[in-house]
RNA sequence: GCGCCUGUAGCGCAACGGAUAGCGCAAUGGCCUCCGGAGCCAUGUGUACAGGUUCGAUUCCUGUCAGGCGCACCA
């Protein structure tokens, strides 16, 4: 009951609507039921009295207060006006709903007997969910571009678990190739350096450092290597599950192309193309008809030298991923692959499937400035910031918030020396000092004074009223990251709670004279706890206990 | 040339088409006999430009200007 109050005033409003004989079903699904930001504008509010209005030319306060005129026997029905203190037509005909403290302090009774998986939201219904992000080229460590789609991958992931839906995390190993080759010929040329031949090393070799490191343990270690490809995709894809692990990125499975392109099922979606008249040849190329599915040009899936373009393995690949039982597929892209978006989705249309069932995140970069200087950054010359790098630099914790800060579709610029000279000021600490202090708090708390009975009415100060009100903000937190496939808003909700919750330690004691007080308050300060540690959690952050 | 993203306070960024455009940093001044001062409180300037859509625009549309990125039978 406590928890679908939501679900309760939305349908009020639409039987309420329904009873006044205007409805207007498209306008009223489109309504929406907002947590304003603004306290003075209720706990809800909704712009349906507006939307309506503006469709049949009505007045939007008027209409608003013949709404709420009926408002309240459908609100009576369903036994939650005890939670309602009272409804108000506000501003330009917003219908403002104000809740009790009541159901504030009922609130934050289950979220402390109840603990975190009272915060648990079931939007997804168990629905099949693969994501699949970073997927970078085994040539090289990984740069700060993939460690951020590797932090906003793994927050979205684990969001979205929270939210109910069964999600699997995948990295797709591009592990053939021209790349690949090349890869192979800079360890063999560098091999041949380090024993002294003199050799060429064409420009499209790897230039990276890590070549040379690599050729010289094949060196030292006196290792016998007969493909050099294999080894230094060997050995560079364990670099980066290793480095993944240590930013506590985790993946579920690593899908191998090599594999896939063995299995014969590039094969057959080409063959399915063909079968439903998607492809055709045309200067000795397969070309698949992506315009039909609104992509601006067709393009090549089988080269004119027989060989595959990178498109045809991904049609085959996404094919995979819903034979595989997942009904949506979220991939995360950097933005210099937002051309492929149409050709991919146009992939996904000609095979049968909505295209609303993939969506395409894309990650925009992240600027590495060092001394306030960008620094450019080529995978093949060598010159990059990694994110072993910023791990080392930065830390683990402190550098997934910093990542996941912005909204994922804003550039990020990252200056190193700030971020080192800052990083007692990044707000990372500001939350999980908040965490550590009552942690402490409640390390002093006397075990006798947490009692059964708690008289949550004892809870009445502006700030402790606020600060539950801000804990009841965390599921509808958890929704709009997962509709805005953006872990960010989690961001800035953990800050704003901690503010809360630090204003309020700065004006009350928790632990005082009064036992009955000190009990409800240490119930308050353990139903913090249990939020924030849910919401660093969910974002990948270490919550410690001493800072 | 075509396409995508971005122009908001000194800097970095917010604001499902909503209400008085917010937050952090930096700056100035206050707050520890008391649970962790990595904290709290106070102080102020702004939507690149020109039109349009509507009850209402930072948000949507058109154009101009400025910045970033992408336009392969590469991956």
């Amino acid at each position: 009951m406590k928890e679908s109050i939501e679900a309760i005033i939305t349908n009020a409003l639409s039987e309420a609507l329904n009873s006044l004989g205007s409805v207007q079903q498209d306008v009223a699904e489109n309504a929406f039921l907002d947590i304003p930001a603004n306290a003075s504008f209720g706990d809800y509010s909704s712009n349906l009295a507006m939307m309506v209005a503006s469709r049949t030319k009505q007045n939007p306060l008027e209409l608003g207060r013949r709404i709420v005129g009926v408002l309240d026997a459908c609100l009576d029905a369903s036994g939650a006006k005890k939670y309602i203190r009272f409804v108000k037509v506000q501003g330009p005909g917003f219908i403002n709903f104000f809740l009790s403290e009541d159901y504030f302090r009922d609130y934050l009774r289950s979220l402390v007997s109840l603990g975190g998986d009272f915060l648990r939201v079931n939007l997804g219904e168990n629905r099949r969910v693969l994501i699949e992000f970073v997927s970078a080229n085994p040539t090289g460590p990984l740069s700060v571009a993939h460690a951020r789609q590797g932090a906003v991958g793994d927050a979205l992931a684990n969001i979205l678990a929270f939210a109910g839906f069964f999600v699997k995390r995948e990295y797709y190993l591009n592990d053939e190739g021209n790349q690949i080759t090349i890869l192979g010929s800079s360890v063999e040329a560098r091999l041949k350096e380090l024993s002294g031949e003199k050799v060429e090393f064409p420009e499209n070799f790897y230039q990276g450092e890590y070549v040379i490191d690599l050729a010289r343990r094949i060196k030292e270690e006196h290792l016998v290597v007969r493909d050099f490809s294999e080894y230094g995709l060997k050995d560079i894809s364990r670099t980066i599950g290793q480095e993944l692990n240590d930013f506590s990125v985790h993946f579920d499975n690593w899908y191998s192309q090599k594999e896939l392109r063995e299995s014969g099922k590039i094969q057959e979606a080409l063959e399915l193309l063909k079968e439903k008249g998607f492809v055709y040849e045309q200067d000795g190329a397969l070309w698949f008809k992506s315009t039909e599915f609104g992509d601006d040009k067709d393009r090549v899936v089988v080269k004119s030298d027989g060989s595959y373009t990178y498109l045809a393995p991904d049609i085959a690949y996404h094919r995979d991923k819903y034979e595989r039982g997942f009904q949506w597929l979220i991939n995360l892209w950097g933005p210099d692959h937002h051309g492929y978006i149409n050709r991919l989705k146009a992939s996904v249309g000609a095979l049968g499937y909505p295209s609303e069932s993939l969506s395409i995140v894309i990650v925009q970069l992240a600027t590495i400035l060092r001394d306030g200087k960008p620094v450019e950054m080529s995978t093949r010359k060598g010159q990059y910031i990694t994110l072993r790098e910023v791990l080392n630099e930065v830390g683990p914790d402190a550098s997934r918030f910093f990542f996941l800060m912005r909204r994922t579709s804003s550039h990020l610029d990252f200056d190193l020396e700030v971020a080192k000279k800052q990083t007692s000021e990044n707000p990372v600490y500001y939350v999980q000092y908040a965490y550590a202090r009552i942690c402490s708090i409640l390390r002093q708390a006397q075990q006798s004074a947490i009692a059964d009975t708690v008289d949550f009415t004892l809870l009445r100060e502006n700030e402790e009223l606020q600060l539950i009100r801000k804990l009841w903000q965390f599921p509808y937190i958890v929704k709009v990251c997962v509709k805005t496939l953006d872990p960010y808003m989690m961001t800035v909700y953990l800050q704003e709670l901690s503010e809360s919750f630090h204003r309020f330690y700065d004006r009350h004691r928790v632990l005082n004279d009064d036992n009955k007080l000190t009990c409800a308050r240490l119930y308050l300060v353990q139903g913090v706890r249990n939020t924030l540690d849910k919401g660093l959690e969910l974002l990948g952050i270490s919550r410690p206990e001493k800072m």
